[in-house]
DNA sequence: GACACATCACTCGGATTCCGATATAACGGA
DNA sequence: TCCGTTATATCGGAATCCGAGTGATGTGTC
């Protein structure tokens, strides 16, 4: 069965990094941070308004959940969040919405030239 | 020599989708809602808030520069507006970028698998 | 011990952006 | 004549972004 998941399209840039930083594992806030700016190789670090104001948001939406226990590992401050499976559903689909924007781009950006 | 995009980086959703519409041929605002739509198959439509605010956004930012003359046509109401093309290379880094985070995404919505 | 720095959480408020409703007007066809 | 499409643009409220700041603990280092 399919979910209509276009009323959540398109993420923002912060929202999908967001999760995809929770799509390998469930991860703490400052984890979060950490990790967006691993897999963009330093290009994107959100500050915390923006993380916060996002994870809000994303669970509202039900796209993550607050994990209920920690991992292994117990520093008692860390506060971990999970990707649900809606989310997960969320973010596949958008991550198929850019493969045919990338698509396109590459096909506009290499053919056709006219004037500079 | 390599000019440095990443402060334009990462494009919102709209300012992505404006320029990609201005990678293939100028156009007119109007155009731009069309030709919106119809890259992101509907998925996306653009109000004509959104569409003003980047414009203006872009043209302040030299991605962006208003056509001097109409192509072969002319409905004098048309403005038309070209991609630089610094606007150019700023998209092309966005579809890099993006490249990068499809591929991040396809690693780790496939492989790991804990707990739904 | 003192000091700096990393980890970890989170709030706040200003700035920016989003975006539909709305206004205006010319054109084309039934 | 009337209506739908093309076309530009503004307005203002809502949503979002985002760094500065607050506070606390841990982990070095001199």
């Amino acid at each position: 069965m399919i979910e209509d998941y276009s009323p959540f399209l398109p993420l923002s840039p912060a929202a999908l990094h967001i999760l995809l930083s929770l799509a390998g594992e469930d991860r703490h806030g400052y984890g979060i941070m950490q990790e967006v700016a691993r897999q963009s190789e330093g290009q994107y670090k959100p500050g915390p308004g923006t993380l916060y104001d996002n994870l809000q948001k994303l669970m509202t939406q039900s796209l993550v959940q607050e994990s209920p226990r920690p991992p292994a590992h117990d520093d008692p401050r860390r506060r971990y969040f999970r990707l649900t499976s809606f989310g997960r559903g969320v973010l596949s689909a958008e991550i198929t919405r850019l493969e045919t924007v990338v698509r396109e781009a590459k096909a506009c950006l290499h053919a056709p030239r006219r004037a500079t």
